[in-house]
DNA sequence: TCTATATTTCCAGAATTATAGAAATAACAG
DNA sequence: CTGTTATTTCTATAATTCTGGAAATATAGA
């Protein structure tokens, strides 16, 4: 897992600091590395075809999403791994040595590990 | 910590998808609860008072900070269950059951529990 | 009250981002 | 080659956000 500079992590979050890419980020996440088709996406989400790519173009070029192409379809999946750069960028060095205020932070681990 | 909307989440986003205010923010994250005031925050960051102003709102108003008046000085502070909540949305139900992936995120609340 | 410090509010021009229609490209099946 | 499905690219308008100067507000001290 590969530290982030500033500017890329600006970059992630203005890529979900939108509620439709928001949404097509949470579907992926909770899909797996599987991935899922953009047309897919697009009809459990009820987005224009041309939207949608714009949407999952900046939510690539921000590093969250990969692709693959699959026959026709274009399948893609969250970046897990760069997910989990942007949130250790926001917790940084938390808090100045204060336990009370950390702790509750290992609930976001918690729910994440889900399995 | 409460569950987040997700126009509330985009909110927190969107104030943090730039690149001095996710600087203040994480000087606030790193800061504790004591907080910082306004006019360090400024000297710190060098940014405009009335551009710091301006940031400082917009982080308040996505509720990722906090502020009281100490005198002619306004402290700023980090909202610890705020924040916790805005990575909780983005991890939430990951990666449907598979465990090799969501163990890295552990790594997240390690990091965060500096203390 | 007068002055200095700390911060915010107001404002307008500049820059960036969002949206959707229409056309283009890619892959497959017959 | 033709038609169909899947997705992207192009393009222009609309909407939002950023920036910094100037003025306003709040507090404290002499």
């Amino acid at each position: 897992m590969a530290a982030l500079k500033i500017g890329r992590a600006v970059e992630g979050l203005s890529a979900l600091a939108h509620e439709s890419r928001l949404s097509i980020f949470r579907l992926l996440v909770r899909a797996g590395t599987d991935g899922v088709a953009a047309g897919e996406i697009a009809r459990k989400l009820d987005v224009l075809p041309n939207t949608l790519s714009a949407s999952l173009a900046v939510l690539s070029n921000a590093g969250l999403v990969t692709s693959r192409r699959d026959g026709r379809s274009i399948i893609y999946a969250a970046d897990y791994d760069r997910m989990t750069s942007l949130l250790t960028f926001l917790v940084e060095d938390c808090c100045n040595g204060d336990a009370a205020i950390c702790a509750p932070l290992a609930i976001v681990a918690r729910r994440a590990a889900c399995c």
